[in-house]
RNA sequence: GCGCUCGUAGCUCAGUUGGAUAGAGCAGUGGUCUUCUAAACCACCGGUCGCAGGUUCGAAUCCUGCCGGGCGCACCA
């Protein structure tokens, strides 16, 4: 028995009620009947607040509608027990053999546990970094290839069909700063005061210089640029190595220039301009955005003629728009929050459903603690700790793991020394231990001869073994919630729930024979649930990119 | 000034979208290993959910107003 169908079942009780006129249900039944794990014992295996929330819309007191609820359901095969309490909830018991069979049903699902196709057909733009490629990326940026990453791992296990996109921010100013800052640092003049300042500039500029003696002969325009362009293809080598070390990969990297390369952004728009927000005054190109609540136009070609940022913006939007995905979501830094209205009146000016084709999630700001002290981090100030720096610091799954943790819209403080710490304060390893010591029980079962398979469900009836057979049961509506909400760290939790639930069951059940005890069928049954609680820790670390190792 | 966002135990944070007595971990105190990993388990200690109103059977959650922290408001990128 699952959530799942224990909803199910209170459904039909409801239905049967309406069907034999004994309720009247002014509108429709309910589709969905939302059945909890309560925190209490004593309010049963699985609880629902149906009840109370039916009560008005039926006309009689919550009390009185649950107790008819309960009667239907006593005889609902595999409910062992049904009670009323409080001012309305409905508290379930479930026969032992019926839960029992959940360990069957994860074995059989294998990988594929905890998946579903709730979001089945839909084509999802998942949009995150962005980093421009001059400098390495930071904690800011660290957070989202977590917590991105794991974003795009939740909706597939979802069901949707997702692209993971990277788009580089190679034009304009910035680079342009970027290139002198690199050529200057090479001549060995200082680095402009606007320019970019970290040690890391200096190692460039001196490595592209060795490498390419030849810069130097070029005229100075033409120096900047080539340092500009080869400290781009550096750092953005850099930048995917980073990455692909911390386990994060894109579909697509997506690149400014070639937008504007292919004329993308003068068809992009175009586009808009046939939606009809797109005017000219005062020798600029604007995009009425006040037409939709913004508190002002904004400028999509300047008087010079360039293009603003905003305006390849727009046309990149319209591009993933035509290329058929729906919503695109963009995963922002929390100095960008003002940058999410733009982007909500954008798809409203390209005639898009804002609610429907765009999601933006802001990440707040991560601060970092070293030895008790705060690390504030910035390219331009050049106090940069990188990615490729923190990795080191803690290893890919414990950093992985604790930026996965937490929603991303709340601030987040990670404290390098817990980070690092291989205790039990930090609960990557919590995790990981409950799973290196279920895999041992597996090694010592197969040692034994004893195989996992064929098992009588009925003889999982010890309170631990319920507890973690419920667990077991939660994991693809926990993910499927994990996708809708776009919140990862639901699972995170989930897991460690899960694995407080497992150390407790192999604290008071012992699985495998002890000595020369024979082999009974109360061992195997037990081996099939330590079998399938793997499956779930496994599927749910997967899920976040961070390891399930066999032994620690 | 306008806007966004956050405020929950000593610390770091959850809170199943309005449900039952607000939960974890860490820190603190005290217990549990001759056999499956003690990187574990159990117990105790710890709260005016920033403050004040409102909405209703019911509010940490929704609404309003304050207080406090963070951030953003360009023909910058």
């Amino acid at each position: 028995m699952t959530p799942e169908e224990l909803s199910r079942i209170v459904a039909e009780a409801l239905s049967a009620l309406v069907d034999d006129g004994v309720l009247a249900l002014g509108g429709a039944v309910p589709p969905e009947v939302r059945v909890e794990r309560p925190k209490l014992r004593e309010h049963g295996d699985y609880s629902t607040n149906v009840a109370l929330q039916l009560a008005k819309q039926v006309g009689r007191p919550p009390r009185e509608l649950a107790a008819l609820l309960a009667a239907q359901l006593a005889a609902a095969p595999g409910v062992a027990s049904v009670e009323v309490a409080g001012p309305g909830f409905l508290n379930v018991r479930v026969a032992a053999a019926a839960q029992g069979v959940v360990a069957g049903s994860v074995l059989a699902g294998g990988d594929a546990y905890g998946s579903s196709d709730a979001l089945a057909g839909q084509r999802i733009n998942l949009e995150f970094i962005s980093a421009n490629p001059t400098g390495p990326l930071h904690l800011g940026h660290t957070r989202w290839a977590a917590l991105g990453d794991a974003i795009g791992r939740v909706l597939s296990a979802a069901g949707a069909d997702v692209t993971r996109e990277f788009y580089i921010n190679d034009r304009g100013a910035q680079m342009d700063k970027f290139g002198a800052s690199l050529e200057a640092s090479a001549a060995g003049r200082p680095v402009p005061e606007d320019g970019y300042h970290g040690d890391y500039v200096h190692e460039l500029a001196r490595a592209i210089a060795s490498d390419h003696p030849e810069f130097a002969e070029l005229p100075a325009d033409e120096r900047v640029v080539a340092f500009r362009e080869e400290g781009y293809r550096r750092q953005l080598t850099e930048q995917r190595q980073q990455l692909e070390e911390f386990r994060t990969v894109f579909d697509v990297w997506s690149s400014e220039r070639s937008l504007h390369d292919d004329d993308r952004v003068k068809h992009g728009i175009e586009r808009l301009r046939e939606a009809g927000h797109v005017f000219e005054a005062e020798g600029a190109l604007w995009m009425r955005t006040t037409d939709f609540g913004d508190d002002r136009d904004r400028v999509l070609v300047r008087t010079n003629g360039e293009y603003t940022y905003f305006a390849s913006d727009s046309a990149y939007y319209v591009d993933k728009r035509e290329r058929g995905f729906s919503p695109c979501i963009y995963l922002l830094g929390a100095d960008h929050h003002g940058y999410v209205n733009r982007l909500r009146v954008l798809a409203a000016c390209a005639g898009d459903d804002p609610d429907r084709d765009i999601e933006v999630l802001i990440g707040q700001l991560v601060t970092i603690l070293r030895g008790g002290e705060e690390l504030r981090l910035s390219k331009r100030a050049g106090t940069i700790l990188s990615l490729r720096e923190v990795v080191d610091l803690t290893g890919v799954d414990a950093l992985r793991y604790t930026l996965c943790r937490y929603p991303a819209d709340s601030p987040l403080t990670v404290d390098i020394d817990v980070v690092t710490r291989t205790a039990s304060d930090n609960p990557v390893y919590y995790v990981q231990y409950a799973h290196a010591r279920l895999s041992s029980i597996l090694r010592n079962a197969a040692d034994l001869g004893i195989a996992v398979g064929d098992h009588d469900p009925g003889l999982l009836s010890h309170e631990r073994e319920g507890e973690l057979l419920r667990a077991l049961a939660d994991l693809p509506r926990v993910v499927q919630q994990a996708a809708t909400l776009r919140e990862p760290h639901r699972v995170a939790r989930y897991l460690e729930d899960t694995a407080a639930t497992f150390h407790r069951f192999y604290d008071d059940c012992r699985v495998l024979p002890m000595g020369d005890e024979e082999v009974t069928d109360v061992h195997r049954a037990r081996l099939a649930l330590v079998a399938a609680t793997r499956v779930v820790l496994a599927n749910g670390l997967r899920m976040l990119g961070v390891t399930a190792p066999e032994r620690m």
